[in-house]
DNA sequence: TAGCGTTGTCCACAAGCGTTGGCCTACAGG
DNA sequence: CCTGTAGGCCAACGCTTGTGGACAACGCTA
């Protein structure tokens, strides 16, 4: 799906790069609407027409702007007691490090598109691990969402709605606090 | 603040009435800036300015259509063990039947003013069950925004994104996972 | 019946949006 | 050196938005 093939690399790619940097920020902080292209390019200090020119449209640059990885361990890596822990660790530091995140739930809050990508980065990259982790297979997507709700919430919280008691967590808290909960929805019998 | 005295009942209550449900609705399924004043006025059968006229502003209207009470129990009422689930469900009802609530998370999520508004209701009305419940009342705010993370982090998943598994959990199942968790949040002691 | 405040409609404005096409500049390859 | 082409800017388009003012129908009271 990538093109990622390293070679005649264009003498514009610095423009690009501020482009989606620039456009990053903006949906990050201001969702899809708010975040105009005429903004963006502000920021980039370039033409808006450029933005059209290098992604075609302000869905082509909000895909590319997000195209994210969540960059998971290896599954088969994980041990089946401590997933919880390696999880939220995992989540909070991806997410305080790059505003990416912010931005595409932003979006996917007001944005069928954006629902539906972030509906699939999470069906992609964290039901693997779930299938893996949870006793039975079957329940996997039901456990993944659980815990979905559980770590999304807590960016919801943090991180766009900026709740100041969830701001001033410190992230060892709260991973003390998060973890039994995501091991409990992963691992746990089912408590019907 | 609000003038709400029953008396002269104006002649156009039916179109001011019209006008909330159609804004509930479109605020609900777009998100502040998607729902335009011309397409709530359609909905509502009447003229753009009419809305202009009994709200005074996009901001006004949504103020007055969000005007949401949480209807949480007296926390004096409340039993200490049964806090979590008691919470649950009550959030799950509410935001079954109505959909208020989903038009302010997702306008929480875009809109400054919406987010300092979501983060008024839950202060003013989760924290106070918070103190009365959690064992160190200094813990109340730490310990009620945790509880949000993840009552919030399941209508976020379940109506706003729309994760399939999520969607698909029943009720009981939802109060059960989730009630322990919720429960461990308000009581338990802290995990440091 | 005359007068008046309320309700509602029509129309227009200014601003901002995404998007397009044309034009100039400067570099790369021969 | 000369020329093609990519990078970049400018101005403009068509459209939608929030908003406000002018004006017609209605119902009440005197």
């Amino acid at each position: 799906m990538n093109e990622s093939k390293p070679r005649t690399p264009r003498r514009s790619d610095a423009t690009r790069t501020a482009i989606l940097e620039a456009a990053r920020e903006r949906f990050a902080a201001d969702g899809y609407d708010r975040a105009t292209i005429r903004a963006i390019a502000r920021d980039a200090n370039i033409d808006p027409s450029m933005v059209m020119r290098y992604y075609g449209n302000k869905e082509g640059l909000f895909a590319a702007a997000v195209a994210i990885d969540l960059e998971l361990p290896d599954p088969a890596a994980v041990s089946r007691d401590t997933a919880g822990q390696a999880l939220v660790t995992h989540f909070l530091t991806m997410w305080e490090k790059n505003e990416v995140l912010t931005a595409l739930l932003r979006v996917g809050a007001t944005n069928e598109a954006g629902a539906e990508r972030m509906q699939g980065i999470f069906a992609d990259q964290l039901l693997p691990l779930a299938r893996r982790v949870c006793p039975d297979p079957e329940q996997a997507p039901a456990r993944a969402a659980l815990a979905s709700s559980q770590l999304l919430g807590l960016a919801l919280t943090r991180y766009v709605l900026r709740f100041p008691p969830a701001v001033a967590l410190s992230p060892e808290e709260i991973v003390a606090w998060l973890a039994p909960t995501v091991q409990r929805y992963l691992t746990a019998p089912h408590p019907a």
